[in-house]
DNA sequence: AAGTTGACTTAGGACATAAAAT
DNA sequence: ATTTTATGTCCTAAGTCAACTT
């Protein structure tokens, strides 16, 4: 790679070894050196991340998270509920758990937690109001009872044939399950994918026996309709199924829900968010993957680590099995892990986001947002500078940093090429995915933006930038290819560095959560107006959603249905359209007949008609803000950012501000998930 | 300094269920 | 009561980022 300045080497090589299929089993056992994560420092030394970088002087902090940095942190004070993070809270037995958690956690369901849809009515914990650990520990006491395992293969009847080469073949239960999930997949377009059949194919031909391994050669020749038709038939079978069968189907569900879908964590049962094993089936990963249809096998329990707390009852394998390991690490926060077998990676059974450990976490993210937006002038003038300076890599690092902030574009890892698609972020941008225009539809130096981001989206964007960034790029763009990299003096680890020396806990990934949430406190404050009723609130508030949305580039496939239903919507406002004037109409002649007949009757038949009128203008300005709402929504999707990115504090403010139901922007889940919100925001929370 | 690994957050699509329309 | 459509849940892939290893 050439540089501009002389300089020879980068800081990255995109053409890396691949990684080993199997990685190598790490250090079984051994506990983790304690990670910073923020809850583990002592707090005024360093790095309370939330509140203690920019503090002002004359706000002393309390010990723990304040609860609204701008305003009246002095009256926020928690209730030493359970104060536990030292020694003492070793000494916790399990029993005292056990009796604490019936008497501080519901007894719903423990005892009767039957069909009933109506969930917890006792009084939730408000684990907002408590201390956190301080000593870099996630919890004290774990208990679970490990996860659910997919049910095992269920062989073909024997009327289901296989085809190989149109004569009839009988797999070997192990050859024939894996046929089976191709089967299922037949009516994917990417079954009919070259990289895909060779990846099934291949680790097909792995579980067969000798004897099929010699006779099944080529895939053109395997016939799997019979086997696609029966599953259709079963899921055909499936759906008709009558009342009693499903309630059975859920009430079983349910138990397995009661049984395994809890843990108690320090005192309090909690929700497990993913409790059951991912069943065995085909890789499919997102847009161009090379390893879409490879084998993802099934997971034993030798294959599962249980993580749990020495004096907790430990969770038992089913009967004749062993785990491959219990630990007991509490400076983690997952209840089960297993390695995969496509990337090699690891993967967790973790709690639910309405859970403590998961709240905390979501809450400190939004808290070191706003600390951002204390000192992000200060940041942003300092990238301004740096454009300007004589080393290449810091001209790169501020014009990544400026694309971070300006477009929220995420930090952009460096990736094994072949392992994953092929996907960028800011700091792994290449030559190719950018183009300059000095000027363009009337803009100068405009950049347009082409290239795949996470899950293989597409970012497409044209923007006017500043003289000089655009002058930079061309510089950095100089005597390279198109698949050169863009900023090969940088990546996301020397940029969060930077960042860290910026702001204590800053990383390239708080600028999108800042961005996003102020975007979206600015758009409120100017979407809202107080004189429209509340579906036009909520309007505005999805609007302010959007701007978001699009801001971080949150796309969706449009709705298989959605011209359709689009024209359905489009007809019902054109009847009401007709109905409209029609009322209208009448509404005209009962006015003359008023005036000729000048009685109380049909003064009132007047009222009547006005009222009418009236009701349905109300009913087509619905529907027209129903059809406008829904096709601007076409390709976005709003829930992500709902989800991940706003600080849920702004949308309970605005809802309190403007007397809307909470429920009317936040759903069940959500609601749980943003109990600690909706608990403490006011109508004057300011992000 | 680069590579590796582990833990955790963020992401869109498939599927199930509820609500609305007929 | 049945069908259609909207909404919510589940699933798990794909990122980020820091610590550890080489």
């Amino acid at each position: 790679m050439k540089h501009k300045d002389g300089s020879t080497d980068k800081y990255k090589d995109k053409h890396k070894e691949k990684r080993k299929e199997e990685k190598m089993k790490s250090l079984d056992g051994k506990i983790k050196k304690e990670k910073e994560n923020g809850f583990a420092s002592p707090p005024h030394v360093k790095s309370e991340p939330e509140d203690d970088f920019y503090h002002s002087p004359k706000h002393e902090r309390s010990l723990k998270r304040e609860r609204d940095v701008d305003d009246n942190d002095s009256e926020f004070k928690p209730k030493k509920i359970k104060t536990e993070n030292e020694k003492k809270a070793k000494k916790r037995k399990q029993d005292e758990d056990i009796k604490s958690k019936k008497t501080k956690v519901k007894k719903g369901e423990v005892t009767d937690g039957k069909k009933k849809g109506k969930k917890e009515p006792e009084e939730k914990w408000k684990w907002w109001e408590e201390e956190r650990y301080t000593d870099g520990s996630k919890w004290k006491f774990l208990e679970h009872k490990g996860p659910v395992f997919a049910p095992p293969y269920d062989p073909l009847p024997n009327q289901v044939k296989f085809y190989y080469d149109g004569k009839t073949m009988k797999l070997s239960p192990e050859a024939e399950e894996v046929a089976t999930f191709f089967a299922k997949m037949l009516d994917h377009e990417y079954t009919t994918k070259d990289i895909f059949r060779k990846n099934f194919f291949k680790d097909w031909r792995k579980e067969m026996n000798s004897e099929e391994k010699a006779k099944i050669t080529d895939l053109k020749k395997c016939n799997f309709a019979e086997m696609s038709e029966y599953f259709k038939a079963q899921s055909e079978a499936r759906k008709a199924m009558s009342k009693a069968e499903k309630l059975k189907i859920k009430e079983e569900n349910e138990r397995l829900l009661q049984e395994y879908g809890f843990c108690i964590m320090d005192n309090h049962k909690e929700r497990i968010a993913n409790f059951r094993i991912e069943p065995p089936g085909l890789f499919r990963g997102r847009g161009d993957h090379p390893k879409m249809g490879m084998l993802k096998r099934r997971i034993r329990p030798k294959d599962i680590i249980v993580n749990c707390s020495k004096d907790s009852k430990h969770p038992e394998p089913p009967p004749g099995t062993k785990w491959k390991e219990v630990r007991h690490d509490n400076k983690v926060t997952w209840l089960v892990s297993w390695t995969e077998n496509i990337q090699g990676s690891i993967k967790y059974i973790m709690l639910n986001p309405s859970s403590r450990i998961k709240g905390e976490k979501d809450w400190q993210k939004y808290e070191t947002a706003r600390r951002l937006k204390k000192c992000v002038d200060r940041i942003r003038s300092q990238y301004h500078e740096d454009w300007k300076s004589k080393e290449m890599r810091i001209r790169q690092r501020a014009v990544a940093l400026y694309f971070i902030d300006k477009l929220a574009l995420r930090a952009g890892n460096e990736k094994e090429e072949g392992e994953t698609a092929d996907t960028v972020g800011c700091c792994s941008l290449r030559v190719e995915h950018i183009k300059l225009y000095p000027e363009k539809d009337g803009q100068e130096y405009v950049v347009e933006f082409d290239f795949l981001g996470k899950d293989s989206i597409r970012y497409y964007n044209k923007v006017p930038v500043e003289k000089r960034v655009f002058k930079n790029l061309q510089l950095f763009m100089e005597n390279k290819e198109p698949d050169d990299d863009l900023f090969d003096r940088l990546n996301t680890s020397i940029l969060n560095k930077h960042l860290q020396e910026l702001m204590d806990g800053l990383t390239a990934k708080v600028f999108r959560t800042y961005n996003a949430s102020i975007t979206l406190q600015q758009q409120l404050k100017q979407l809202t107006s107080a004189d429209e009723n509340i579906p036009a609130k909520i309007l505005s508030y999805n609007r302010a959603n959007r701007a978001v949305a699009i801001l971080c580039n949150h796309q969706r496939a449009p709705p298989k249905t959605f011209e359709k239903s689009m024209q359905n919507l489009q007809t019902k406002i054109d009847a009401k359209r007709d109905q409209l004037s029609d009322a209208k109409r009448e509404l005209k002649s009962a006015k003359a007949d008023a005036k000729v007949r000048r009685d109380e009757k049909s003064k009132k038949a007047v009222e009547t008609k006005k009222k009418a009128v009236e009701r349905i203008e109300e009913q087509l300005m619905k529907l027209e803000v129903q059809a406008t709402d829904r096709e601007e929504n076409k390709q976005i999707a709003l829930g992500t950012s709902k989800l991940n990115y706003l600080d849920p504090r702004i949308s309970v403010a605005w809802c309190k501000k403007w007397s809307i139901p909470i429920e009317k922007i936040y759903n069940k889940t959500q609601r749980e998930k943003f109990a600690w919100a909706i608990d403490m925001a006011d109508d004057d929370y300011e992000f």
